[in-house]
DNA sequence: TTGCTATATATCCATATGGTTATATATAGG
DNA sequence: CCTATATATAACCATATGGATATATAGCAA
């Protein structure tokens, strides 16, 4: 698969744990890239790295101030992961049949 | 990142766009290997290959009648990646943050 | 047995990827 | 200007990955 889409490129980009995990410190809020090299454990150039892989897929901003650039989450991009991963969503969700079955009767 | 987890595998597994087809193929029930290799349009030993990959990370499961093989979803590995995407939702639903407070009403 | 069908595996290749180290760029302070 | 801080980029390397081709395995039929 040479060429991916937009959407394709935000699920290679969130197979990464290390991207999940900076994602997922940026749910508190804005951080510099030092505090995420402190906060993740990995080196400088490596957090830039990824970094840029999230900003090119578009799951990050950034904000420069003096000589720091601040993250944040721009995370409508995982919208379509979640809604391919809900579609499987009867398949561990034991009421969901039961629940889909009573939408229907109150829609009858 | 050298070792990954098994949830973290999922993640992994579910980046290749191949897989994502012979999953949402699944949906629709069983199929066979060469069912599989004419829907999606891969050749067999590739087909093969992504059905070991997904068998691995146990998204799928087999079944053996005579020269035939047929898979069918196991997707309750999946259920990690929705919830894991669902801690961005407020970022993309407008009315998440209404919703919750409404809730916390009914809730008190 | 021979041969056909269905699938899996082995081998190989080109490219992509995560990671490290070294260096560049930019901003601020003395 | 010089130096320190903060971040980005470049160069490089080892390994992983998707994909193609060839071959093996297994069931069935003649």
């Amino acid at each position: 698969m040479p060429r991916l889409t937009a959407v394709e490129d935000v699920f290679t980009a969130v197979a990464e744990p290390h991207r999940r995990r900076i994602l997922d410190l940026l749910l508190k809020g804005e951080r510099s890239v030092g505090d995420i090299v402190s906060v993740i454990h990995i080196s400088q150039p490596l957090a830039s790295k990824h970094l840029r892989v999230l900003r090119d897929v578009e799951l990050v901003i950034v904000r420069s101030d003096r000589q720091q650039r601040f993250y944040s989450l721009n995370a409508a991009g995982l919208k379509p992961l979640h809604a391919w991963a809900g579609s499987f969503e009867r398949f561990w969700n034991e009421r969901f049949d039961r629940l889909a079955s009573h939408l229907h009767k109150l829609q009858t």
